[in-house]
DNA sequence: TGGTTATATAACTGGAATGTAATATATAGT
DNA sequence: ACTATATATTACATTCCAGTTATATAACCA
């Protein structure tokens, strides 16, 4: 691998891309395995898929249990929860009401002597 | 723009980058001016900024006021609700205990006899 | 007005991501 | 043992993205 999709380890990376999301929404159902992963998907080739796996595997947002030549994929907690502590911390920003004294702030932006610091 | 980062209009390719991120996490604290984010990045220059900050306002995860040649740059709720709104779902999943009914599955997947369906 | 400061935009470049075809590996079934 | 099936890996092509330099735009200040 001269280099290619080994890097993106981190869960935000994996999930930006829209086939991956799909492919967590599919796995939301049920665990599936890479043919029936890929059967959802026409227009994308079976070593794509399994590409695309190994991103999500790599961010621990699924795992894999293998079943004779059958590999199951399903949702792993792990990556979700990397994803979840990251957006609580602006969950807390926005709960606090520091959110509408900004608003107040930005309404009066343009005609307030504001002092920027540089 | 001929292609670039004109395209990333949804938030979760906007948070996929680790510079954007940290913008993000520089504005929880407070509102800042392009010139204020850019000191903070020793290693990038004020059009790399100016360009991650455009990603950042197309995804709607920040929001500009204009206050005479500065530009004031602060957090904006509507993209964080996008991510929040995707992330639920899979929370909503977890919580359910499908979760350790996975898990014990799991545990037997090599043992038992399991019917894949094609 | 002229010069400086703050920011955005354009054009370009290198490297990373995504996709493919070909191939390797392992298991099932006959 | 032989063939078919399921999946991963490799090598390669193409597209995309983050960064740069150069330049445009606009407002401030003297």
């Amino acid at each position: 691998m001269q280099h290619g999709r080994g890097i993106a380890l981190n869960s935000f990376s994996a999930v930006s891309d829209e086939t991956r999301r799909t492919i967590l929404d599919l796995l939301i159902k049920k665990p599936l395995t890479v043919g029936q992963i890929n059967r959802h998907f026409s227009s994308l080739t079976q070593p794509g898929i399994s590409k695309h796996l190994a991103v999500l595997r790599k961010a621990r947002l699924v795992k894999v249990s293998v079943s004779a030549q059958n590999r199951v994929y399903s949702l792993d907690k792990e990556g979700f929860l990397e994803l979840e502590k990251w957006i609580s911390k602006y969950q807390e920003f926005w709960k606090s009401n520091l959110d509408s004294l900004v608003k107040y702030l930005d309404r009066n932006s343009k005609s307030e002597r504001k002092v920027i610091q540089k």
